[in-house]
DNA sequence: CTGAAAGCGCTAACAT
DNA sequence: ATGTTAGCGCTTTCAG
């Protein structure tokens, strides 16, 4: 079977009469056409199901409407879900969205290296938890790309982020307001290769809000759990080991808390009594095991990201960093949700 | 900030001395260069930091190196794997993937609406769990759109699925082999939107397992969930709620079945005793409530489509259905994991 | 309000 | 082995 490409614009004219111009002015709903000449046109192109070829559009203007997603993956519960946020609003807009997992090193390395390409290939650039440096960020706004960060801020480029640190103190001060003094923290992996700045800001959160009640942190009341169930396992067994074991535990994630409840299982313990446990994320199954958690709203972050990013891109200039507040903006989207995990209440249905 | 198109190919056969074809060629590998002045020209390229405009690019070939994949959503458990699984494929082979969550009515029609136009979009498309009819198959094959089907099958193109009805039996048989007779079964949405055939065919492959075991179908006996678990623990809800209940469910998720697990803790059963369930993917947390399941590999099968793709396209003509086994090829990729949620065995590590 | 024509940057025949 | 040139299908001045 041959490739058989639709009628083309010219084909289009021909049928109704007018040049290729007054076509393509009359599809794209420019001024300055007759509105009989635009009825015309639009019902030929209909009835010949025409439709624009977007290679040619892109040559001609030099705009795709394509962008591309870049998050460290894209099967993971956070990212899956601010990637489907962003798609939603891009595909609404026009635009079609190009996702790209760069988590492991080497498609890291090459997705860097080709920054400077990008711009021939997409309109914009939505980069999620991947800490590109100063540098870097320069390089695309060199390239003249369209981008909004997620989850990091760079000094150039308008970026969505949730305040981690706030996380880290809502989670904890949770904790702190049920009585618990000694509170463990189950955290993401430090040496982590994409510097993941997240489980430092959460931290930072956690020990800010210890000492707003005068506790000290005890470095070895912190474990990681690599952001993974089994890891929060792992994590919480050597915590429930300690000669002196925490009353209360800090998961930064809900996946991790899973794992925590486990070993608490496996040791013949339950919450909130033995040990309680707050998580973060607000995953479907969470409720399901009655965890507190923080919820937060990937979705709605990546909607935002993408409405950023095409702000920009629509105003045919990206806006580079300025002085606007809107920059950088450290959207407050985070709630937490009690549940007896921590505190003895019934969760009804 | 302007637009600053990079080098063009004129440029960069200015610069090396030759003409824009044998830069053309010389970039692309094609025979019939001086080796020397392919290094020439590759060493001005990669000194000026040219690569073709792929707009450009496409529009004097007519292929965009880019493909569609479909799918439900993008942030399902198994779909957001399936499309982790096409898209390292598809970029791995040079190629960038567009995804697009088709799941809801409107945005289900609209992209039914366009299959006419994609060929001009992209080089082609992965349809997941959609079940497309035959006509609009057709379409897409007249269009010239390379396809592959996934999850489902149709007459002209190849299809990747795993063979649903043995999914099925697979479970209910484990449990009839445990020694269950009355066993029930939390299933997917019978009259669901996409006309999903999934549901069915495991009910199928259950039915014939009963059957195997001279045992009749009970119609009360199937609750549906809806394939998430909220839906899964009030199926779980209702089967407890039956005067003579089952003694063994078999949930076709395996988030359907957590929902099942905290239905019995609701009801201060426990399994395996008071009821044995098995699930089906073996989702991460599967193992932590040590729920037996039958093992899916969305990933897997995600690459597998992608490859098939890959081939019919880089033959340069879309493959048609025929005879070949190779067509609608049933993978067998699953995997009974058997786990204390059925058996009365320790889960250790 | 409409049309003619010059590109956009590349590829692919065709020549040499 | 290399160069010349005619498109690919659209958008966008520039005339009228």
């Amino acid at each position: 079977m041959e490739r058989r490409r639709g009628p083309s614009i010219e084909d289009v004219a021909r049928e109704a009469g007018v040049s290729v111009a007054t076509v393509s002015r009359a599809l794209r709903g420019l001024p300055n056409v007759a509105e009989s000449t635009r009825t015309k046109v639009q019902e030929v192109a209909s009835r010949m199901q025409y439709r624009a070829d977007p290679s040619a559009a892109r040559l001609a203007t030099g705009r795709t409407r394509l962008v591309q997603v870049a998050a460290p993956t894209v099967d993971g519960w956070y990212f899956s879900r601010f990637i489907a946020g962003a798609i939603d609003h891009l595909v609404a807009s026009g635009y079609e969205a190009i996702t790209r997992p760069v988590g492991d090193p080497e498609s890291r390395a090459e997705f860097l290296n080709e920054l400077v390409h990008l711009e021939k290939r997409v309109d914009g650039l939505i980069v999620v938890d991947l800490n590109i440096s100063e540098e870097q960020a320069e390089e695309l706004a060199n390239a003249g790309v369209a981008t909004v960060t997620a989850g990091f801020a760079t000094q150039r480029f308008p970026a969505v982020v949730v305040d981690d640190f706030h996380v880290g103190w809502v989670a904890t001060n949770h904790l702190l307001e049920l009585g618990h003094t000694r509170i463990g923290v189950i955290s993401g992996e430090p040496n982590h290769p994409l510097a993941f700045s997240i489980p430092g800001l959460r931290l930072a959160g956690y020990t800010a809000a210890l000492a707003e009640h005068g506790i000290a942190v005890d470095p070895a009341l912190e474990q990681s759990g690599r952001f993974t169930a089994p890891g929060g396992r792992r994590a919480m067994e050597r915590l429930l080991a300690m000669d002196d074991p925490p009353t209360a535990v800090f998961a930064m994630s809900d996946e991790m808390a899973f794992g925590a409840w486990r070993a608490m299982q496996d040791a013949g313990l339950s919450w909130p009594d033995d040990v309680a446990i707050v998580g973060i994320d607000d995953h479907e199954l969470a409720e399901l095991v009655d965890l507190t958690t923080v919820r937060l709203a990937p979705r709605r972050l990546g909607g935002v990201a993408a409405e950023r990013l095409l702000a920009n891109i629509e105003n045919r200039e990206p806006v580079v960093a300025d002085e606007d507040e809107a920059r950088n903006a450290s959207l407050r989207w985070l709630e937490l949700v009690p549940r007896s995990s921590t505190m003895g209440i019934d969760p009804g249905r």
